[in-house]
DNA sequence: ATGACCTAACTTTTAGGA
């Protein structure tokens, strides 16, 4: 099976390029964050016509995120526990059927940014991070085959950023984002780009600004974090930078691993 | 050297992103 992850910047501005991606890669789930659309404004016909079932959690204007799978899906979950009070649609989780007849749990995350450092974004940043940690250690008891995909906004390490100064200041590379991001890699889960390659310069964004694409001025912070049943089955991963040159594209591109069931 | 973008919305300016 192959599982994927794309910040689209836009599901409407970018539903082409969806529509593309899924063509060409054929993924049997299709993680999407930044949808910025409501529920019912969500392009899915096109989608659906090429055999995708829809788990949509959007919001007005900012946020939104959605699962898309070949497969059936059930036990959807929409925001993780403990969320009164927090009106931004950043999680939704659903059970797959595999073809092998075994499941696999799959949650589509849009981490919140934080930026800018000593504001209320930050500690939001932070609360929502000890949330899926908590999540994440509920659901690891499952021990099902589980994937938490989505983009972090956190870049993990010195490696995962073209210039790692530049970056200091920014809530993306704090010590508190990254040691969050360490705490959910303690409780078990794999990083499963890491665990198949481990050079530096491997970039999952480029900002539209300053032409950090065409100078390579990347960061990496969209991940797919897999239990130990996912891990063990994990056999590559890729990172499609080539939607990055698109027309109009998103700053972010797709992630996919691709596993032996 | 410097600045350099994109999206949605109560749209001609702002908020949010990263």
């Amino acid at each position: 099976m192959l599982i994927a992850t794309w910040n689209v910047n836009s599901i409407k501005q970018r539903l082409d390029h969806a529509i593309r991606f899924l063509e060409e890669t054929q993924p049997d789930v299709l993680c999407l964050q930044e949808l910025k659309c409501q529920d019912e404004a969500f392009p899915g016909e096109r989608i659906e016509a090429l055999g995708y079932n829809l788990a949509v959690h959007g919001q007005k204007a900012f946020n939104g995120v959605a699962i898309l799978s070949r497969h059936p899906i059930s036990d959807i979950r929409r925001g993780l526990p403990e969320g009164d009070g927090d009106d931004h649609s950043r999680y939704i989780e659903a059970l797959v059927a595999r073809p092998d007849g075994g499941v696999l749990r799959v949650a589509s995350i849009y981490l919140p940014n934080g930026n800018p450092l000593g504001t209320p974004k930050f500690d939001y940043k932070l609360a929502w991070m000890r949330r899926l940690e908590q999540h994440a250690r509920a659901l690891l008891l499952l021990e099902e085959p589980l994937i938490l995909a989505g983009d972090y906004n956190v870049i993990p390490e010195p490696r995962d950023v073209y210039d790692a100064e530049a970056w200091l200041g920014d809530a993306l590379y704090q010590p508190e984002s990254r040691g969050a991001f360490r705490r959910l890699l303690a409780l078990g889960l794999t990083d499963a780009v890491r665990a198949c390659d481990d050079a530096a310069g491997l970039y999952t964004f480029w900002d539209y600004q300053a032409g950090a694409w065409q100078r390579n001025k990347g960061i990496r912070i969209d991940h797919l974090l897999l239990s130990p049943q996912a891990a063990d089955r994990l056999s590559a991963t890729e990172i499609h930078k080539a939607t990055r040159g698109w027309e109009k594209p998103s700053d972010h591109v797709p992630v996919s691993a691709r596993f032996d069931f």
